[in-house]
DNA sequence: ATACTTGCAAAGTTTTTGCATTACA
DNA sequence: TGTAATGCAAAAACTTTGCAAGTAT
């Protein structure tokens, strides 16, 4: 279903008047593909392999328009800098804070409890718009490895 | 109750055997009683006035350190760089996209979504630490000017 | 046609590091 | 006393900006 997502993605872009520019595209079609919740760095060595004179200016300055247009969601990384997710239904993440691993969490309650936090910070007239949840831990992987 | 929990932040920091410093304490106070969830630069140009040949670096080091520890949390902040926040009871924050403040949301049911989002997270062996909630949106001043 | 966007390089910020000095335990 | 922590300054990393050139609508 990555089509069906793209097109919305488009969409919101022309909504606002935003054009469509083949940077835009790859950037948010790479985003759409992945699941590896990329730093602005992997973004731009990965899209670069395939459209060489890719600034970095430009991958910064799209990842800020598209989080203002609530299509991807940042989420700071303890490596330093942050990370990226496009985020089209409602989940959160689990992130390890040893190997900084960030893990999708699909909980069927989720919608639900987003639409009680929302409601809970919407006291003294705040207009929520998107929730973000990062449970911090350590991974399995990263356990394992402790325990040696 | 300051000192209650600023005791139980010491207690921390010697179960951990990390040494008790002038710097740790008065950025573990200043943590404990300010309600502004401040920047690393806030925080060092706070303490300097009472302690001025306190370095950047050290207030870096400790922020780390205490996050590690589980005493703060670390939020991202749309203007860039981090804030921090004392984290002795679960709660969590709206914050507004415009203004940047950060506002504590008190919700009777968050200690237990906390505790479900907790378990949903611990799927394949994931062991959790901290949950951190952000509720994005725009604050009731923020809107009143918008308005105008 | 014309405004928005890009790419580049330079500037501005933020954060970390190395090391000599200091001070907890 | 020994080791960990600090402060300073320099380095590294990260992010933004200015502007000429290019391009989507």
């Amino acid at each position: 279903m990555t089509d069906k997502r793209y097109e919305n993605a488009m969409n919101r872009l022309k909504e606002n008047n935003v054009r469509i520019t083949p940077q835009r595209q790859i950037i948010l079609k790479y985003m759409i593909e992945t699941d590896e919740h990329p730093s602005v760095e992997t973004i731009f060595h990965i899209l670069e392999k395939t459209f060489p004179n890719l600034s970095m200016a430009t991958v910064y300055n799209n990842l800020r328009l598209f989080k203002k247009l609530n299509l991807i969601i940042e989420m700071p990384s303890v490596d330093g800098g942050y990370r990226y997710d496009f985020y089209d239904h409602p989940h959160f993440h689990a992130t390890c804070d040893n190997c900084n691993k960030i893990i999708d969490v699909d909980d069927p309650e989720f919608p639900e409890i987003d639409k009680h936090l929302q409601e809970a910070a919407s006291k003294d007239g705040f207009k929520p718009t998107v929730t973000s949840v990062e449970v911090h831990g350590i991974c399995k992987e990263c356990q394992e490895k402790e325990a040696k």
